[in-house]
Parts: C-alpha cells; sequence; structure tokens
DNA sequence: TAGATTGTTAATCGATTAACAATC
DNA sequence: TAGATTGTTAATCGATTAACAATC
C-alpha cells in the first residue's frame, strides 16, 4: 500500500474503525463491507469507503473487505506496531492515572517515566517517578521522541521548552494554555474545556427546550 | 446580545480565548484587540473577530474588546456560571483521577458522585462512591443531567443505556467504542486514541524525513 | 445474470481567509 | 486627520455527500 497524503479529519476516524473491528467477535463472515462498518458507527457509507480507500488496497464488490487484513492496515498505518516510548510531565492527579492507565499500549504508547519537581509519589504501576532534573539525560539516553505534559497551566510552558531542548518532537498536553513552539514540533492539545463547552451548550438548549 | 446559532467549530475555540483572556495578569490595558489575541494563540485575526462577534457585542475599532466584559459573555455562552451537576460511572484509575480533579468547578462542572459496580474504594476528594444500584434514584433526587463514562469499552453501552433511562441528557464518554443513543442525547467522545493517532503520525513523518 | 458492493468523478456544503468599507 | 482596529461581503479552500460507472 503506498502511502498517500493524508488529511487530519480521516486521521481522527481511522481510530474508530479500528475500535469497531476489534470488537467483533471471531467466527463471523471474515469480510466486512464499509456498509456495515457505517451504519455500527452512525456514519455515511462513501466517507467509510473513502476513508478506508486511504489506507488499505481495494476491498472486493459484494463482499467488502478482508477484516484482519484491514485492521492489520489501519494499525500499520497508524504506526500502532511499531512503539513510541514517551515520558510524562507532572506526577500529579491526572498524570499518574495515565502513567498506570496501561491501556496505551494498544495504541504503541510506552511511557516509560514520570518527571515532577516533588518526586514524592512512589512509582506508579511499576513505572518510576523521577525528579525533573533527570530529565535531559533520560531523555537522552533513550532517544524519547514525545513528551506528555500534565502540569498546571502555569508552567506548562516552561516545561514544553524544556521537553523541546531534549530533543522531543511530539508533544500531548493536558494543559489548558496555549504552547509557543518551533514548526517542527507538534503540540497535542488534549481539549477538556473544548468537550464541556460542547456538553454544557446541549445541555443549555436543551433546559431552554423544557421552558 | 442575541444569541445566534453557533458552529462547532466556533464554539471550541471559545475555551481557548477564556484562558488566555484569564490568564493576562491585572493592570494592563483593560481593553484587547483581536490582533493581540490572534497573535498569542497563533491564528488568523480574523477568525478571532469572527468568533468573538458570535458572544459578545462590538468591539471599538482602535482598541479592541472591553476584557473583562469579554470574559464574562464567553463565561455566560458556555454556560460556565451556572453549575451543571454530573454523575460519574466507573471508579477506576482515570474515573477517580476525574473524581479528585476539582478544575472542572471552574468550567461550571459539578461532579456529584461516582457510581461503580465493585465500590471498593473510599470517596475520593470528598466526593462519594456509591454501587451502581443506587444510581437511578441519586439521579432522578439530585435531576442530574449530565453522565460521565470511564468503565472499559465492553460495559460502555450498557452504562449508557442506563444514564439514559435515569433522566441524563448528555454523556461524556472516556471509553474507546461507540455508542448508540437517541437523537436528542449529545455524546462527546473524549478521544485519547485519535490524539495518540495524529502524534504517532507527526513522530513516523518525522522518524522517516531523518533517513 | 442480477445485485451488492467498491471506487471515482462531480456537486454541495461549510468553514476559513481575503478584501474592503466603517469607525473611533 | 491618520491609523489602528472593527465588522461585513466576497472568494477560496477543504471536506463531505451525491451520482454513477466498474466489478465480482
Amino acid at each position: 500500500m503506498e502511502r498517500k497524503e493524508i488529511s487530519k479529519s480521516v486521521l481522527k476516524r481511522l481510530p474508530g474503525y479500528l475500535a469497531y473491528l476489534k470488537s467483533i467477535p471471531e467466527g463471523g463472515s471474515s469480510y466486512i463491507s464499509a456498509t456495515t462498518l457505517a451504519n455500527a458507527l452512525g456514519m455515511g457509507e462513501v466517507q467509510v469507503r473513502k476513508d478506508l480507500a486511504m489506507v488499505c488496497d481495494g476491498g472486493r464488490p459484494k463482499l467488502g473487505y478482508p477484516r484482519a487484513v484491514l485492521i492489520d492496515d489501519i494499525e500499520q498505518f497508524l504506526g500502532y506496531d511499531n512503539t513510541t516510548d514517551a515520558v510524562l510531565i507532572g506526577a500529579g492527579k491526572l498524570g499518574q492515572a495515565l502513567l498506570g492507565y496501561g491501556g496505551f499500549e494498544a495504541y504503541g504508547l510506552n511511557i516509560l517515566a514520570a518527571f515532577d519537581v516533588a518526586p514524592a509519589a512512589e512509582s506508579e504501576g511499576g513505572k518510576p517517578i523521577y525528579h525533573i532534573s533527570q530529565l535531559e539525560s533520560f531523555c537522552r539516553t533513550h532517544k524519547v521522541l514525545m513528551g506528555i505534559i500534565t502540569v498546571p497551566a502555569e508552567h506548562a510552558q516552561s516545561v514544553c521548552d524544556q521537553l523541546i531542548s531534549c530533543g522531543i518532537k511530539a508533544i500531548w498536553t493536558f494543559a489548558t494554555t496555549h504552547l509557543e513552539v518551533p514548526s517542527n514540533i507538534l503540540v497535542q492539545h488534549e481539549n477538556m474545556a473544548t468537550s464541556l463547552a460542547v456538553l454544557s451548550m446541549h445541555l443549555q438548549a436543551q433546559i431552554k427546550e423544557k421552558k
């Protein structure tokens, strides 16, 4: 499968397909059609077909796509097959929850260790928590490319700068603040505030309707 | 300010403006221009201006928008001024982290209690954890409209159905599975897999470039 | 063969950006 | 007044959807 330029919107839908494909119990047909997928996920079938065309080569008319191959293709496309090492900065509540989560391995993410200014907390789920001063040497020795920021907003930018100076190329941040980075660094903002805004909006509309 | 129909894309940017506006130290000018905001957040100034036009009435040429008023308008628009009560289902690691987080109050979200099939864990941050069997009566007495799902994917749909039958109108889910709901219920999927896909993609591209 | 399904090309839709007029 | 800034109208861009041809 030759690799096409893929848009972010398509990329964001792929994990959904993957999760659904994996959730199908073994034993049924080994093929799945775009129509079936679309109905199950409440999407348009043309969209599903176009998305799949980006990552796998050809389904078969009348049958659909071979499920196992499709799973492999999406996983490979998303890079879930080769693990990415990451460090996490900020061993507060959220940080420790992510550190101990363990479910990220399925997405090819391996959090090696956490760092904090006051690493009082013990290791969480077998993962060590170090003092922030050890960050650079750790990142260099382990050639870490990804950093996860779970510190309070006011420290996020400085942590971000540190990570970049340690050679990190991609940052996943949970801090509710904008981060300024060079153009070759990717920042992915896990924005809970955004989700809450959407929910809050819906509830307001619901309440207003009732009146 | 008369309320216009607002698109989801605009809605999602509002919390960003708000966070930035609040982060500005007191004492400077009490006005802020769309240009300043745009530069600070790395966005286009026209977009900022158009977004702000949706939630507040008129800035002043040459000056910009009065900061305090703008903050109030956005908060009111997003419904951060009147608190939404919520219940959380699934008191695992992530669930407990969210329960104990405490930062959600700023977004008008108040998690009243958590529910679990095995509520062995003690109350987290002063919030009680009950057995799932008490969910319905709790929701009815407290007139809860929002539910947060942090159970494993395989139980998410059944929890979702329960929530809806308890009168919940908006669902915030962290489970990596599609939820089937009636059209008047809003599901907001906090999709970590999506974020990871974007990050993973960027790293793959970086690595390939290096070769 | 007929029909379900894929894949492609064209049309539509929405959101962003550009150009410009209005204002203090 | 001149210039920074707002707000609006038009143009562009990208993504989604619709229509249709190809295939097993």
